[in-house]
DNA sequence: CATCAAAGGTTGATGAAGTCAATTGTTTAG
DNA sequence: CTAAACAATTGACTTCATCAACCTTTGATG
């Protein structure tokens, strides 16, 4: 009941169809098409999220660092390059984590401004359920048949490959 | 460089898994595969969405507020059940959408409890701008040969069926 | 080597987005 | 008619997010 709006023929910008309809009756933009698609599965699951995260007792945000923090310790700034958003945000987000025993900060021998998250032993069992809760498929994918699931799968590592 | 976690042999939960592998050569759980990389694409793109919001000056959240918003007026409560959240963080959201002249709250007649959100002019036009925004597919997408696109719009129909 | 710009992290002020508990009006059921 | 249920709001409070200012450490450059 959310995604309709995306799958609609795309605003008439397009001079031709109509005239040549029986030859191409399919709508010319295919790519539009199936990314309203994509986009409607999506954002039907995202909605979740806070949810999913809360199973943890994890905001979203604290959940999608969790996911972050692999095995390597990150650099804070590294860390607010990947969830796109000021380093000074990250402080107060770490802190709270910190204060949970999730991680803690250790700081860098090389560079002793910078301070280097690890995930506590606490934080890494956590991590562990959390992404394996998350790596369950919504009903809409796991419902499908193993041939498209298949087809799914290959066409996704095409549109993920490097070039 | 975000979506590595996810795609990983299933944790040995299994018992089976080496014994028939000859027989068939990739995991098991084709729905986790596919899902796995399904999510890593959608997780880069939506980590652009706060971003996107911004050049129509608008906070994630707005903007998914617009994008429900269509032709019909939605009641407030309505729109907290898509937005999978309180009542009370609506009335504050649609102020500040209202404060813009985005949105006009048109107490209803049939229940003068509820208030029907409207869009205004300017909020329609802007929500028009928003959704051709939205509905440009990402580079990996637009990249995909037609044969993988019409597949895959088949696939994501499948899924999105009622049942 | 001394200095100075740049980078990493923190702090403080501020605002948006979220929750919960309590309140006010309005319907609707018994 | 009275009481329960519902829609929206308010107030208190937390988290997420930004920006500007600051401190420490590094690295270049004179």
């Amino acid at each position: 009941m959310s995604g309709e709006h995306l799958e609609r023929k795309t605003k008439s910008t397009d001079p031709r169809r109509r005239g040549d309809a029986a030859t191409e009756p399919e709508a010319r933009d295919l790519p539009r098409q199936a990314w309203a698609l994509l986009f409607e599965l999506m954002h039907a699951h995202m909605r979740n999220f806070p949810a999913l995260a809360a199973e943890f007792e994890l905001s979203p945000v604290q959940a999608h660092v969790l996911r972050q923090l692999g095995e390597a310790p990150l650099a804070m700034s590294t860390l607010a390059g990947y969830l796109s958003c000021d380093a000074s945000n990250v402080t107060g987000l770490v802190d709270r984590m910190e204060a949970r025993g999730l991680v803690a900060r250790r700081s860098s021998e090389q560079d002793r401004r910078v301070k280097m998250l690890v995930l506590t032993d606490a934080g890494a069992a956590l991590r562990e359920r959390l992404l394996e809760r998350m790596a369950e498929p919504p009903e809409a994918i796991a419902g499908l048949a193993d041939e498209d699931l298949r087809a799914l799968r290959d066409i996704m590592r095409r549109a993920l490959k490097p070039q």
